[in-house]
DNA sequence: GTGAAAGCGCTAACAT
DNA sequence: ATGTTAGCGCTTTCAC
């Protein structure tokens, strides 16, 4: 294994300076042609990387993003981080992850881990049990440094920093006045992470939209939970009644869940029932019938996220102003809510 | 925003000389208690964190690790990544995360960004592009450079490094004689992923289990094709001929379209038809009947991986040898094989 | 047009 | 026990 080839490798084989060298392959002007061509093609030959430790330690930044997110089994997340990348790699960053599993103490550690000059900025989610203890001071910690800072999806409300989110309360409207418009007269909201910003927030949206069109919120027909266990016995108590025509479910357990009890009672979707539930991965055409989705738009998220932070890191003024994206959220008719 | 808080910075507060302050702040035997609490004590308070990218440029080395994927939307994939930031960040390694979107462009790409001392070494899944060109140049180029890298899954016979794999042969040739076991006697193959190396592995085990049992392989009851399209006007007609009382399906696509046309057509499953599919995300339990899937245990791979690497790359010795694990898959038994 | 030198922040061998 | 120095690989200012 031959040495690596480095500026200076270069420098001492071709019996000219470092700062020759480092000039001619950056195209300065100040390099004749042939120097220039010179110095190129034996970089060329020897496979000349310029080391990006080096560089980063020079230019005192890294061109990288620390991505911290709370789960990339669900699909959104891994939706929303396909976005990231892709829009990070096509502006020159790389992406440093970290999966915080729900944990506070992780996510405070990749923050701690990241800041120290690995990356130049963050976007992240905020993870459940942050937001359920409330924690900010993490967040706050690293902006004060002057790293910024982008909440995508789950944000706290007193950091101020820029944020992408969807209008989870309208979404919400929307999706309960569709089951009105398709006919439903009791419609149910299920609910598993009711310890969320996002499922507190679809939750009004669906008693929003009743209370517009006068009618009351009825309790029984109102799962809101953060157990799983707890969820799926109420569930199944509740589809047994027979008391429901339409469903808004506002996470993948419940809207999953929701199709499976419904099918296994021979509940007839959607001719007897119509369905509608937050999803993003493929899984909800995969099920038969069809699940009817309000989507995300995860890709366009992390897109945007990523749009916003290296906006920042590029601009160098002094005075800091905090955007929120709203991205909008489309309802996917599928075989879950169509009459026939 | 104050500066920065640095060796040098600390040093001259303090009026000490810089490399006391880091042999305190590493706590070094040659430093006195007193000094060592001084130092200490006024690095917290002025949040002294160490520089990475210097301390990276000075060692050599990066602690971190270049991971390739193909697509992090699908479930198998997202579980490797999922253990491999796992099994990294617990041994003090960051995660750079390149989606190579099946493209071989973007793969090389990857790596050369990344090559450049930007990671110690690179953990992928082939993508499909470079399969089915067979190129390795690139791959062999990183090796010769010293970098070591450990592919998983979709791997390359000819490119000599560490690889994490499924036994996807003897999975496959298991899964077959479930079925026969639970009495099927016309067993279909279904691949919409004829072009990778892991389907043509599934394939082959198809085989050899019906051959073990003295049994032909009928053309009827085999789809192989690498088009999605293709794929489903085959099933259709294939289920539709009634000819069919047992599947393998060897890809997500198959085992979910396998599933969707037989609920259409009205076929019991598993009265008439038992189904078992090569699947990892959560959907396959969501599915009514849930689908008995093949799981590669994903999370198992991704934790392999990032040992061998690290393993790799934390012993000094010149002489490579190269491993290769094989992880075990395990026959999740669900209701589409459940005869009752 | 080319080169010398300083410095990014850190470590470590080598003084004192 | 503390300090000096050199150097990781690169960029950039300032001389020549």
């Amino acid at each position: 294994m031959k040495p690596k080839a480095t500026l200076k490798q270069i420098s001492k084989d071709l019996g000219i300076s470092v700062s020759t060298v480092s000039k001619a392959l950056s195209d300065s002007h100040e390099i004749s042609e042939p120097t220039k061509i010179r110095v190129q093609e034996y970089a060329k030959l020897q496979n000349y990387k310029p080391n990006t430790m080096a560089k980063n330690l020079k230019n005192q930044r890294t061109n990288t993003i620390g991505v911290i997110i709370p789960n990339i089994l669900n699909p959104f997340f891994a939706k929303v981080f396909s976005g990231i990348e892709k829009a990070a790699n096509a502006k020159g960053y790389n992406v440093i992850t970290y999966i915080s599993n729900e944990s506070h103490a992780k996510e405070k550690q990749a923050m701690d881990l990241l800041s120290n000059g690995t990356v130049d900025g963050f976007i992240l989610s905020v993870a459940q049990e942050t937001q359920s203890l409330h924690e900010t001071q993490h967040f706050k910690d690293i902006l004060r440094e002057g790293m910024p800072i982008v909440m995508f999806d789950r944000t706290m409300e007193d950091v101020s920093c820029d944020k992408v989110i969807v209008d989870d309360f309208e979404s919400s409207v929307e999706a309960v006045n569709h089951l009105m418009k398709l006919g439903c007269n009791k419609i149910a909201l299920l609910s598993c992470i009711d310890n969320l910003s996002v499922g507190k927030h679809r939750a009004l949206g669906y008693e929003r939209a009743l209370q517009d069109h006068k009618r009351s919120v009825e309790d029984y027909l109102v799962i809101k939970t953060d157990s799983e266990e707890d969820f799926d016995a109420r569930l199944k108590k509740l589809l047994s009644s027979g008391e429901v025509d339409g469903i808004l479910a506002v996470d993948e357990h419940a809207s999953t869940m929701a199709m499976k009890v419904a099918i296994q009672k021979g509940i007839k979707i959607p001719e007897e029932l119509c369905i509608i539930g937050f999803a993003d991965g493929v899984w909800s055409r995969r099920l038969t019938p069809s699940l009817s989705t309000i989507s995300q738009h995860g890709p366009e998220i992390g897109e945007e996220a990523a749009k916003l932070l290296i906006e920042k890191l590029e601009r160098k003024q002094e005075i800091p102003t905090f955007k929120t994206t709203v991205v909008k959220t489309e309802l996917r008719q599928r075989d879950s809510t169509r009459r026939v």
